[in-house]
DNA sequence: CATGCGCGATACGGAATCAGTATCATCCAA
DNA sequence: TTGGATGATACTGATTCCGTATCGCGCATG
């Protein structure tokens, strides 16, 4: 039956007094007098409905249910200190977890490159990726299951926040054998007539919908399209010599025999962003980090990994 | 670097907000009023440099790192009731270890009684067995290496205390062919002429030495004694035809074809005592309680184990 | 045997800390 | 727009804690 509550000061004097077999000693190092030490121990006594110490005429030594303290108190003490050590780091960012949601396609751009920088910079925290299409990415960061999302593009939601973090231009990747493979730079009206393979057929709004405006803005109107899945399909497809696709700076990365890029021209905008979304007014260290790394990696060109 | 000392005081109440979600509910049920657990957390969050709590309008939210904090600070609380409990329960004497010398022809005696009766009334404490010696014994009270020390007999010492825990009568053991077998009782003078085996050889002085001088009481002289090292051997020699031995009470139980034991008659006072010796003033509750134990079985008659 | 020295325990006054009351700024909902 | 709830703040009273002075006690020493 505890009378009056533990606070750590009676751990910290008593282990004093322990360890310097003293009231009077125990007080020097502590700074303080002597008498307080006397009552704090008593306090703890009491508290505890123990004798935890033998008090002799040349100092003190504790009972065996002192020495049992003795051990537990030095315990918490250092678990309290690892506690406020590990707090700490975590609100500085050191460590803890972050939870990423990327969208297939993106995987192949710069997110690599992004992840990889910031472990090195924060080896302690723990990435997780979770591989989730962009409507999953909203609900999950809603539900606080990941912490940022990337993907193409975002549309605008109240309570989240999405940035431009890079900005690809597109290629075409056609068989090398086919007749265009011999140009070394394309226009959109190029490949207006020419059968199309595009991605992904899920989620729409999607990539398709982006490219078809932008032949759309240039009237034309491409008539000979196939929608699979994912741009691995289509590559396989190109380089069966099924068509022609069109990938992002970091699509290139996907290296397929038989299949060679080409630039679209500058003046036709073929670009698509990689955007980066997250949680409004946040106050997690791990995201600030993480967006710092992201936005210090912007232009650079993900194809420039020298393998 | 932490400005003030982080008390239990802190942990408490903050566990009390994180789980109550608001200030003021957790003032309900801790029983105070809101603006202490505002300033409790605001000095705990400056004692850690960490902001644990982010403040909403409708309560609050633990940060990452006030989540991390909150699963040690109670971890904490936890770890501390416990060592509250231990100490308390070591101060009972209800747990704890007890270290206990005895020495080797004592070991067949009441001991293995008190032990057992002890361990069944005090299950959670650790009882260990040193074999030593009477002079180990007392170097090893010294030394706090042991807490109780058992032998047939002490020499008073300043810091020390000894008590009689039982008296055995002799009892003489010879094979059954030889002439005395067809006694019921016998006398010292009956066997001061056998020739008889006696031990230990060391330590000295020791057995030996009490028997010669209760045969030097009588005017008897024995002038045929071997000594042996330990009972177990001179039963050995006895079970071979070799001489006649005395052994007490328990030492019957050592029980070995051919071999029966005759018991001395009470006027010859040949008895031997079973002593406990431990440190003066030693405030040990275990050394308590066991000694109750011991204490109990004075009288009991260490043969009527039954078997 | 007397005495000095060191130890922990105690008494009391002042300082620091804590808790309680009243109030404010803010946000959300009706 | 307004009412209700939230946490933060200012100020005052109460509690706790600490420091100085002193006591009683045991042990060593002359």
């Amino acid at each position: 039956m505890p009378t009056g509550s533990i606070e750590f000061r009676h751990l910290r004097y008593f282990i004093a007094v322990v360890e310097r077999q003293s009231f009077r000693r125990a007080a020097l190092t502590l700074h303080v007098s002597q008498p307080p030490l006397t009552r704090q121990v008593q306090q703890l006594e009491e508290a505890l409905g123990v004798k935890l110490l033998t008090r002799t005429s040349t100092g003190v030594e504790p009972t065996a249910a002192g020495k049992v303290y003795y051990e537990e108190a030095r315990h918490l003490l250092m678990l309290s200190e690892q506690a406020a050590e590990r707090a700490h780091l975590v609100g500085q960012g050191q460590i803890g977890r972050l939870d990423v949601g990327v969208n297939g396609s993106a995987v192949l751009g710069a997110i690599p490159q992004i992840i990889r920088t910031f472990r090195s910079l924060y080896p302690d925290v723990e990435v997780v990726l979770h591989s989730l299409d962009r409507a999953s990415q909203i609900k999950a960061l809603r539900e606080h299951r990941i912490t940022v999302g990337f993907s193409r593009f975002f549309t605008d939601e109240k309570d989240l926040t999405w940035e431009v973090i890079q900005t690809e231009r597109m290629h075409v990747a056609l068989h090398h054998q086919h007749p265009l493979a011999s140009r070394k730079l394309l226009r959109l009206s190029d490949i207006g007539d020419q059968r199309l393979i595009l991605y992904p057929r899920n989620p729409r709004p999607g990539f398709i919908d982006m490219m078809m405006r932008l032949f759309d803005r240039q009237g034309i109107s491409p008539y000979r399209i196939q929608e699979v899945d994912d741009v691995i399909t289509a590559v396989a497809l190109v380089a069966s010599g099924l068509g022609i696709t069109l990938v992002t700076d970091s699509g290139c990365n996907l290296q397929v025999p038989g299949i060679i890029h080409l630039p679209l021209r500058k003046a036709d905008n073929a670009t698509v962003d990689l955007c980066m979304i997250y949680r409004n007014n946040e106050d997690a260290p791990l995201l600030e980090a993480f967006m710092a790394v992201a936005r210090n990696l912007k232009g650079v060109p993900a194809r420039s990994e020298s393998a």
